[in-house]
DNA sequence: CATGAATGAGGTTTCATTCAT
DNA sequence: TATGAATGAAACCTCATTCAT
């Protein structure tokens, strides 16, 4: 993804970037990707639109530098994430897996909800990378479910199905945020989300009545 | 919601506007709501554009009767549910309730992801109203987990948040179809949903671990 | 070659086609086509932007049905050319064939000088017909020389050249008129055009000299 | 013709106005000069945008200075052809005329082209200077045939129109080489060129026939 | 002398809406 | 009641030119 540049001044280039993606970012996150005009977006980050268009080739660009901006904010939190570490139940693991992860979701939840809402005007190529980003995280869990149920710690019919619940349920909190908002603080929401994933994980008793499917 | 019409023939406006928010509804789901144009709605419904501007005040009237349509639609489904019956366990009930609500949502699966993405550009009032029918039949889930609870089958911290969650976990099935489409069937997710519900709301053995919250 | 339009009233789209065109026409010719604006093209034709897009999709459109018209006025007359009629001596039938050309050239004589000028824009689809038009034309004169080789009362060493010399020739009251039109009336240039003409196509004698090529 | 530079350094204005001529002649040639913007001339020559401004006022000067060299090159051409030698007859003189005239049309054929495409963008001075230019080189014709008429080696009715119709066919070189480069070498085509035109200008038999006009 | 970042008027095109028929 | 032609504001984007460094 290169993005066309009247400047050669790589470090400016990126500099003046920053700056229409903070300001489009303000905007498509309150107003949506459609109803933001390009004139909109300079004058929010003091440009002329002449001066925008030096670095940015077009509107659409603008959206995949804030999209990518948000990628690999996730990328980055992927990889840092150390919450899998050895000495730790599965149980904490995925316990504080949760709170990092929540914790993420809460600092960029303007995004989550943009994600939800516009990812239909991205191209496909972001879509997909972004799927990628998405799946790779969601994956955290995953690791740290599977290790549980080898340690028979966690029961889980479909692996696939209760890692893609978790991280949905954590996104929740971004947006279903004007119900959860008013409820909870996010360390509540940690808290009692948790309780319920590791009940639904550990699997409960009333196996007779599932099995009877 | 009044909508201007310049006509005084009651059922003619109801005629037309159902034929408008028919075709306005496939379209708005295929490509959004900015991205259609009211040319193509009054194509698509055989109308000519005078004409539907008859009937309807704004291109932002047709969104809301689009939203109002999808609306009732819950709002019936909520009425005519009749999950929670005497003669049920609160599981069965549980179950039960699942599987009729995610056949809807796999019904109505286009209008959910539309709503996940495009609420914004509903009047605050519309929105206000759409949210109402989602509570409303949200507190059918909400009912099953309190009588569970009563007679000591659930345990759930938060009702409020285990209510929510079983509902997102369905709405699931519609917006993130691009997963979960690929690897079950309705049926499958179906069981799979309920049989992870269940463990969630019976609360699992590992106490100890959440009591040290 | 079908324009977009947003009527279907087929015979209204033809009326301000026409209407279009014939402003398009004089702005194209006086200022050429990518100095001429749209806005100038809806003013001089008395229609709102709007209006004017509604019949026609771009500005390209625009200039394809200038050169359609163009074009076809030059296939007409091709196909109305009788010139060369069985009683009529090549000699007679070329002096007319010129006469007819050269009157054709004078009243489309700006049409001929934006050809000239402006192939360039054109896409290739529009070129490629432009010049079968052309040749088609040239045609007329090929058959002429090529018959009155037979009667062995023209002498041609190559006919595509010859062909093609006459038709320059003649396009020349056209785009050399800031010269011409001061010297000679269209009569008049017929006349001592035809006169060089058929000197050429007779062959003189000094052949030695040639030969000796 | 006086043209804004910053500089006072005449040899350095000189040695730069050639690089930035240079440059734009061959984009100007390839895409004609409106759709060459002066960042690309400015990149072509290696010169940023800002130097170029000190050595030329505007775009338009740009053309100007690319008409110039173009006239001067005729210029030159013109001073510099000897053909009309005293030993030599007047057929071989307009022989050896056309034959250095279309060497020298081949070389700056695409030069010849933008002339015929865009004059139109010159401002009135400067198209002037250049019909006078062509006037004058035309004029070299001129003499050859009046020379030969004088002998009566020669009959032409009219001179103008012989020594214009000698030089547009040159022209045509250039202007219809999609049809001729394909046909002739140049060599070829001076040879053809040459036997046709020596016809045209010694006059044929058939005077009977234009006696009749 | 050289640079290139900044400007903003103006280009083409779209589309919700009105209103005469 | 039904039509669809007409409108024009406003969208995105380009590019010749200036001027502070």
């Amino acid at each position: 993804m290169t993005i066309r540049t009247y400047s050669a001044d790589e470090a400016l280039v990126q500099e003046r970037r920053r700056q229409i993606v903070t300001a489009a970012a303000a905007l498509f996150i309150r107003q949506g990707f459609l109803k933001t005009t390009v004139r909109e977006i300079a004058g929010h980050c003091g440009m002329s639109i002449g001066t925008l268009y030096h670095y940015v080739g077009s509107k659409d660009d603008i959206l995949s530098l804030f999209e990518e901006a948000g990628s690999s904010l996730l990328a980055r939190f992927t990889q840092q994430s150390l919450s899998a570490q050895n000495d730790m139940t599965p149980a904490e693991a995925l316990r504080r897996a949760i709170a990092e992860y929540l914790s993420f979701i809460d600092e960029i939840q303007d995004v989550i909800v943009f994600w939800y809402q516009e990812t239909r005007n991205l191209p496909a190529t972001h879509r997909q990378y972004l799927f990628q980003q998405e799946e790779d995280c969601a994956n955290l869990f995953g690791r740290i479910l599977a290790h549980g149920c080898e340690c028979g710690e966690f029961r889980v019919t479909n692996l696939g199905l209760a890692t893609h619940s978790i991280v949905v349920l954590c996104d929740m909190w971004a947006f279903r945020r004007w119900f959860l908002h008013k409820r909870f603080t996010l360390e509540q929401y940690a808290a009692q989300l948790t309780e319920l994933v590791l009940s639904g994980v550990r699997g409960g008793g009333g196996q007779s009545v599932l099995l009877s499917e």
